[in-house]
DNA sequence: ATCTGGGGATGACATTTGTCACGCCCGCCT
DNA sequence: AGGCGGGCGTGACAAATGTCATCCCCAGAT
């Protein structure tokens, strides 16, 4: 129990600057080679490898590590749930969501899900760790373009015009939509002639290209 | 990394066995792990990097590595675009091509263009480096799963049809696209339905979707 | 020299879309 | 009770879309 004099140094520099790490992420080779970076690093050690949301929640409650970095879109579980759910259960991992999509929907919901950082694959590698170490410290880490810009903007679609414009995005007929929600041909057009001034689009394609790149879909 | 400590015994053998490597792929996140992922091999040397393809053409002439390695999609000009010009310019450098995407299109694509190697981001990541020194030898590699549904069915799309479906699935108007390609607004709407029929679709939407699934764009 | 087929264009016509102006019903606010 | 406002529907109309038959031009194939 007592400090010891000797290595007390190297301890406490080890315990201070070792960041054990859970890594998360569906493509196994996307996967392996983020761990290798983190691995050059001589202050992170990656601990835990998982490739869907399931496993990530496992690797997370068993290993505790300092720091939680996911992928967003995995198979049966998202990052984001995972996010959410370890917030519920008041674990003191700090989550890191590293995706490439840079929609302000994912982003809030990330933020609400208690995320520490958001960062875009198509950053720079080399800033990984640092994020890493910053979020370690308690900082937050925003990727700057959403940061600023794209970052303000609500979703203005009501949740039948969404709903509408997701399935004309798919192909379907405004009479096949009717039909699917029982509602009639022509309030159908009318909800996707809304959706579509409110974005600023020409027509139900580009209106459906605009939301889905807003992560409004 | 570090080639000046070599004696002259060392770098005979060395030139045998050390592989040459030029990386491409957009997302730089992705792009360094896997730079760092094949530099933990002794044998494989990442001599130069891109972010699209066209960086990517040029480092290859610039380096004349021994594999290139590369996504498929890309700013400015995708992968299959970079196999396919190295090809013409009978560079001996192999090509592998990795990407998220399973899509029997872009196998077939992939293979005319002279591609060696046809592996997807999900498989695990040791096995990228086995795949490079297979292709590096002589050998193709393609990922299991395609190599047997590899020949099915073929893109009936023409050249035409697949430059107004992928405008249309955008959002153009037959007019926007019509002035885009300097055809007529009834040439447009003639490719247009001929693409819809052979999809089997029921709109230019669904045409879309359908062929971008099966890797026709 | 003729035949053939692909790329491109026209014109006509039936549907589907996108817009608007209204009208109805119902819950909520004060 | 009266007054909103949101969700939904109708009708009408212009524009865009999808389908066909038909025609021109030109490069290969025979």
């Amino acid at each position: 129990m007592n400090p010891l004099k000797e290595n007390a140094r190297e301890a406490t520099k080890e315990s201070r600057k070792t960041i054990r790490v859970v890594l998360a992420e569906d493509q196994g080779m996307v996967l392996g080679a983020l761990a290798a970076l983190l691995e050059i690093e001589g202050d992170i050690s990656v601990v835990g490898q998982a490739r869907n949301g399931k496993e990530a929640l496992e690797a997370v409650l068993m290993h505790k590590p300092d720091v939680f970095i996911t992928d967003i879109e995995m198979p049966h579980m998202s990052g984001l749930d995972v996010a959410a759910e370890l917030k519920r259960r008041r674990t003191g991992t700090r989550v890191v969501i590293v995706t490439t999509f840079a929609r302000s929907g994912y982003l809030r919901r990330a933020l609400d899900s208690g995320a520490s950082g958001y960062l875009l694959k198509d950053m720079r590698a080399e800033e990984l760790a640092d994020a890493v170490r910053r979020v370690h410290q308690g900082l937050r880490v925003i990727h700057p373009e959403l940061a600023t810009e794209a970052w303000g903007e609500m979703d203005p679609l009501t949740d039948r015009e969404r709903q509408v414009l997701r399935l004309a995005g798919e192909g379907m007929t405004s009479g096949d939509i009717a039909a699917e929600l029982g509602l009639s041909d022509g309030t159908v057009r009318n909800y996707l002639s809304e959706a579509i001034s409110k974005l600023g689009a020409g027509n139900r394609v580009e209106a459906a290209r605009i939301a889905r790149t807003k992560g409004w879909l």
